[in-house]
DNA sequence: GCAGAATCGGACATCACTGTCCTATTAATA
DNA sequence: TATTAATAGGACAGTGATGTCCGATTCTGC
């Protein structure tokens, strides 16, 4: 690590580059690195001083992503009181990640990383991360809270991904904020069926 | 029109390369022509015989899907009995498009197409085709059977999404596809929450 | 105000993909 | 079998993104 203290000025523009990059890719996933650039405004220059190819740059993106999440887990306190209101601080917690998510589905280098790849070591990284939230549906499905008959595997990735369509849905402006936060949190636990009492 | 009628091989050629096409592209969003060329058996000149650029291919894979969206659609009968069921019959038929949502959703071109182009044309054809779906889950809320307090739109664009959700957990092998038929289903229904009757 | 850091704004070579074109083969058909 | 259709397999130029490099300019801290 070369960078052991960086000038303000520098860390400053580090994460200019790094938040349009966000945006941008959240755009339009195929985006140039002039795009970036120019989102961040920036001279292409100088993000090829920051991060030298694109790969650095969506590592950089990663391990930003890998913080937020550690950190959006940790305050959901998933260890804490009654299994569904975890579940319930940790869905909101999610949807603050917001853009980030996107990334995370759309980077085209994800798609299917070889082993042993910086990739890979990432999705590791995101594994550990997410353990919490792995220990969160076991015991929900041991309190008899979350359907037993689901793996919790599936049901992971559907709350990742559920996200994600709501953050979409707001994109499309078909929902707003508060809207999709409350929807994908029903949608996620009870589903779109009016709950019938003659079951 | 210039092919009212093709040869027996012309047309046999043409879907080889349309099926290559969805799966290539299933794979790798990003792939390269020469990338479908191959996994078609056909040399690159031979596919720029049929779809002279990129686009036109692309908006053969789209008048394709549009094609099988309203068969599986008709054939669901979303206007026959109980909606519930209506529905169950639907997302049975989204599945079976499998690698084809993908397409939908990951072809860089339909991120945000400009409107008066071919891509909005689509969209705009797929909204019609997926009319009945519209009036399907409409149907359903008067009838009580689905939330009344969730847009139609989100949905619809829920249902597609939860089905390549499933599509996608089948493709890491996390689940089989039959699994992945009842987990989705029972997702979008009921959610998650194992049914409480204190409610 | 001055020295060093940081940035700008290009020029440049490289690379992968694309679309065009042409010729030699192979397959289909009359 | 002769003729036509279809394909293979390249060569080629154009394009846009990438990464490198460098001189000129601006910003910052002392």
């Amino acid at each position: 690590m070369t960078d052991t203290v960086e000038s303000g000025s520098r860390s400053r523009t580090r994460r200019a580059i790094l938040d349009a990059a966000v945006r941008v890719f959240a755009q339009r996933r195929a985006a140039s690195l002039a795009d970036v650039a120019a989102e961040a405004q920036v001279a292409r220059s100088t993000l090829h001083r920051y991060f030298p190819d694109r790969a650095e740059l969506v590592q950089a993106l990663a391990d930003d992503l890998l913080t937020v999440f550690e950190r959006v887990i940790r305050e959901a306190e998933t260890d804490q009181g009654p299994a569904r209101d975890a579940l319930q601080r940790l869905i909101g917690g999610y949807l603050e990640l917001g853009e980030r998510i996107y990334f995370l589905f759309s980077e085209p280098s994800f798609n299917q990383p070889d082993p042993d790849s910086e990739v890979a070591r990432f999705f590791e990284k995101l594994d550990l991360v997410c353990k919490p939230v792995e220990v969160l549906i076991a015991r929900g499905q041991r309190e008899g809270v979350i359907a037993r008959n689901m793996t919790v595997d599936w049901i992971m990735r559907m709350l990742l991904w559920m996200v994600f369509i709501g953050w979409d849905a707001v994109e499309d402006k078909a929902l707003s904020r508060l809207q999709a936060q409350a929807v994908v949190l029903q949608t996620i636990e009870s589903g779109i069926l009016e709950p019938s009492d003659n079951q």
